[in-house]
DNA sequence: GAGCGGCTGATACAATATAACAGGGCCGGG
DNA sequence: CCCGGCCCTGTTATATTGTATCAGCCGCTC
């Protein structure tokens, strides 16, 4: 079956795992296409990575306003186009969120959210079996696909064996 | 594979296909369940299902407005949760619009969307062969999935056809 | 009639996202 | 050197989407 699991396994403080990573992946991948990794691109990527939850686009901003320099949301949001544009950020329709890319892939496609409801945690997974099976169940119905969003809420592993419900 | 294609074939304009047929099996449900079908709740369904495309809370409200009476966005978003709730409209988390839902089924899963780039067309298309096929991967993850969302964006059958592309 | 529950109307507000314009930094051409 | 273009950023204003809150209405039951 071949699936492939992204992020941290348990996902829930502010912990800094796979961060050096993301960063470090970001300033090949602009080097390589010749693209600016500028200040601002570079702090809001390291916002998100630092955080296992999906982050909204205001809250980023808050966050980063916090070391005195005010950042406004506009700005951030410019920021989120490119990296969403290049693969090192993705959006999650469901929630008016971004998370950070956790994959080696500049591919965005035959991606796939687990979004936990009682810690609020996301983790990615990658499944070409899933993909290939979708666009061939799609492509029966007469249609070409393009771009395909995949988000699954429920309860991670961690949140299930230590009995958290969802608040809510 | 033994999917199933439930919206109209032909998604532009604003058709009445199944149209009635959403609505007498809404009253049907409600009837069943002892809820209300209110005024206000028909208007919508209708609203929604008289157009093709996912419309928007505002879009809706104003559409309703038009004939005299004043429909709040409020209220519009009251009827919607309450028909989102019973599985008669669909929310399209990547447009923030809703659908009315094409099928006969109470339950909310196994369920996809394909929307169209071209003509802002939406189908809606069951595949329990996928919905297993992803709750074996996700579950494999060590996940208990409780609720998908499956959108995939391209070009629908009739717009390939008259090679009509995307606008934008 | 009094009280209760579900639905609606209305206003205010919060949260998310984009438009429009000005300025700054870099870089290549003259 | 200076200019003009391009890209990125800052700033303000505005659009779009979604909730909170309170009040009134209607039908029902006691």
């Amino acid at each position: 079956m071949h699936n492939h699991v992204a992020g941290h396994a348990h996902p829930h403080a502010g912990e800094e795992a796979g961060h050096e990573d993301v960063l470090a992946r970001a300033e090949r991948l602009c080097r390589e296409r010749d693209l600016q990794f500028t200040r601002l691109r570079r702090d809001v990527l390291e916002t998100i990575a630092a955080e296992s939850k999906p982050m909204g686009a205001y809250d980023i901003a808050e966050r980063l306003s916090a070391g005195g320099k005010r950042v406004a949301a506009v700005s951030v949001y410019r920021a989120l186009d490119f990296l969403t544009e290049h693969g090192l950020v993705h959006r999650i329709a469901s929630r008016n969120a971004f998370v950070s890319c956790g994959h080696n892939h500049g591919e965005r496609d035959g991606l796939l959210f687990l979004i936990c409801r009682s810690c609020g945690g996301i983790d990615e997974l990658t499944s070409p079996a899933i993909e290939s099976q979708l666009d061939r169940a799609v492509t029966e119905a007469g249609f070409t696909p393009t771009s395909r969003i995949i988000e699954v809420e429920g309860e991670c592993g961690a949140c299930r064996e230590q009995g958290r419900s969802a608040g809510h």
